[in-house]
DNA sequence: AGCACACCGGAATGCCTGTTCCACTTACGC
DNA sequence: GCGTAAGTGGAACAGGCATTCCGGTGTGCT
């Protein structure tokens, strides 16, 4: 589960040594700089982590946003993952959906990119790469919404819509520290809002 | 309520009249502005709607931040007018709490720059101007709370703190129509929001 | 009316960043 | 070993945008 590329070049052959390396080199450097700078780390930075000049990241993605589109492609299916395994594991419909909510929630802490790309002001570019993947994880959701229902434990109401709303909301609180006074703790945010989406 | 400037120079004597007049067509036309286009309006789009040139824009606010500080003030008096009102007018707590929060939230729903500061991935230098503002609003928010709770409406372990922070959520989810598949509807977020804060 | 000084406009400046270009290396099949 | 297509680095380019500069303009006061 969670591999990454199709290592061909657009002629079919298989990449060349050499630039199969610097294409992992770029893609865990760029996963770091994008979870730690957001949506705005610089090109500039993620081949200078990768070791390799700018011209060499251009030959493996075409722009900013198609490398990142990859990499959020990816992050979907961790989360997914992360859900399925809840379905599978846990028996307790109530603690199954939180404890996906959560664990979701922690994943996304610790990658700025995928919260400002979640909370959505900017291209449309980044997220075409990766509505199969989305999908995938609203099938889940949907899973634990209808177990939970059916428990007895969620809301009647309560829509697989709802779920990245409020992830969405979630991440909001979580930029690092900003100016904001007071501090803001997204732990406490997240269950503030699991306890609304409760059955009365 | 609701000033908004001091209209005199450095120098101590009173703006002359053109200048006077520019300075509010400046403030509105930047207000228009951020209000649609969020923390990242351009100043020559600001100077174009106040039919002024940039540099007369310059003249009255030193950076781009400093005259978005002055309108967060300005937002933020706002809002703790309207909770005050709530809290004068209104004599059920929960429809006290429960209204203020919905109508800051109806108008920070028509103000991408608000929205954008609360947020905050950007610069302290914007909130320095306004932090008395902003803790009166606060201050508001405390007295909904704790009357609230007498009411045994609100769930005690509430903190004035909580607010800002829950409405960092749904404004995060105004975001007009971005690019995240499946629409957004924040006055749901909201009710969700509004539903973990009761007493259980 | 006439003078100073406050004000104005907007071209020009400077910086930041994504993207392109191309002379130079290097892997790999023969 | 050699030739060549695949791959590389990083200087240079381009567009966007906040901010500055300064020659010109109009207000307010006497």
């Amino acid at each position: 589960m969670n591999s990454m590329e199709a290592p061909t070049t657009l002629t079919g052959r298989p990449l060349r040594a050499d630039a199969q390396r610097n294409r992992d080199r770029i893609v865990g450097a760029a996963r770091a700089v994008f979870a730690e700078r957001g949506l705005d780390a610089q090109m500039e930075e993620i081949a200078r982590r990768a070791e390799v000049g700018v011209g060499t990241l251009y030959r493996h993605f075409p722009t900013k946003e198609a490398l990142m589109g990859e990499l959020l492609a990816d992050r979907w299916r961790t989360l997914s993952d992360q859900a399925r395994e809840s379905l599978a594991e846990e028996s307790d419909p109530w603690e199954a959906f939180a404890g996906t909510l959560r664990r979701n929630a922690e994943t996304m802490s610790a990658d700025a990119a995928v919260r400002d790309t979640i909370m959505g002001s900017d291209s449309p570019a980044v997220w075409e790469h990766s509505e199969q993947a989305r999908a995938d994880l609203l099938e889940a959701t949907a899973e634990l919404i209808v177990r939970g229902q059916a428990a007895g434990v969620l809301r009647e109401d309560l829509t697989v819509e709802d779920v990245p709303m409020m992830m969405c909301g979630v991440c909001a609180t979580m930029g690092a520290g900003g100016p904001a006074p007071g501090r803001l703790d997204w732990r406490r945010h997240l269950e503030l809002v699991l306890d609304g989406t409760r059955r009365r």
